[in-house]
DNA sequence: TTAATCTGTCTCATATATGAGACATACTGC
DNA sequence: GCAGTATGTCTCATATATGAGACAGATTAA
């Protein structure tokens, strides 16, 4: 076993949440390569599990964002790194804000933060998006949320043909290709 | 109650399990505005009631895809409805593409027929991408799998944005120039 | 009105999912 | 080898989901 267990479990869930929210831990478990029981040494429960998921994949995400953020001051090499981004976070990217638009999604008091940092990120993706547009660099007649959507919607479809398995060094060039044109770049 | 019980629990259902494939009967009673003990008169168990959701989506889609395969013979229009077709569809379609790609689906043997004509449906949309492709409309270097991978993921974030209270009939337009352009078309 | 149907509430039985204890086995570093 | 940790199997208790009967009130059609 290279990783931890714990780890090996949280990325399980993640994986198998991400498709069947209510999925029995049977399924996570089994995902994991692990006895539901081993499981349970580790987390008291569903919720726990699904707090560490969420603890996990706001990490990645950050860091990867962060990443695309810093990683030039062109607003357009911003954008291309967070398509990326978001791609080699793969599952972790799409269950992590399918978890913050869900519509029982409540701040739970020990979350507030987290919920908080998300809308960050997301104000600084925004930004991006707004600089771009106020630049006349994209299509003025699409709202911006519009573009964030879209960006998270080609983020998705790439997992999805990345599972079906394509060859994966295209896919990106495919992604990047779509969505910057899509926006009218 | 304008529309009969059944086709009400058949519509949440689509929209309950959509989201979260395990969810409890009971969340799809609640909403039906039924109660579970009501929808258990009209449906044995969670396996009739998908079957019952499979043959209402694949109504649904099919007679709506055909509209738009038939109306024109310019394989841009057919494909601009095509785009609108699963909008229209909305759950319906991101539901149903959901359950014929999951990895634990098995033709079972009522159902073969159903994955036929499925199978048969995908074959014809992609049929009007090759043409598109072969006439050099669009941009060779996309794969066919690709544009309909494409389709699907905007026609999904179409259905997002309509969730989050976007202008309906802007929206269309931002799917099909986003869409159209995403393919270089 | 009467009969038939639809719908909801109560109740219970069963099935499945979940949580945990006890203990054996395998592997680790020392 | 030995102690400590990780992991698995067995077992059981509890919680939740599911399926169904009995029956009352509402609605509808004749």
């Amino acid at each position: 076993m290279t990783r931890p267990t714990e780890q090996t479990i949280v990325e399980a869930a993640i994986l198998v949440f991400n498709e069947d929210y209510s999925a029995p831990l049977e399924k996570v478990a089994e995902r994991a390569g692990v006895t539901r029981r081993t499981l349970h040494r580790y987390f008291t429960g569903r919720e726990e599990l699904l707090v560490c998921c969420a603890r996990d994949m706001q990490r990645s995400c950050r860091e990867a964002l962060e990443q695309a953020l810093t990683s030039s001051t062109d607003p357009v090499v911003q954008l291309e790194n967070m398509l990326y981004a978001g791609i080699d976070c793969g599952a972790k990217y799409a269950f992590f804000t399918k978890l913050h638009t869900r519509p029982d999604h409540q701040h739970a008091p020990g979350q507030a933060a987290d919920c908080a940092e998300y809308d960050d990120l997301q104000a600084r993706c925004r930004a991006v998006v707004a600089r771009l547009q106020q630049e006349g660099r994209i299509s003025p007649h699409l709202p911006t949320e519009w573009v964030l959507l879209l960006l998270g919607g080609v983020v998705k479809t790439t997992i999805e043909a990345r599972a079906t398995g394509a060859t994966e060094p295209h896919l990106r060039q495919f992604a990047w290709f779509s969505f910057s044109k899509g926006i009218g770049l």
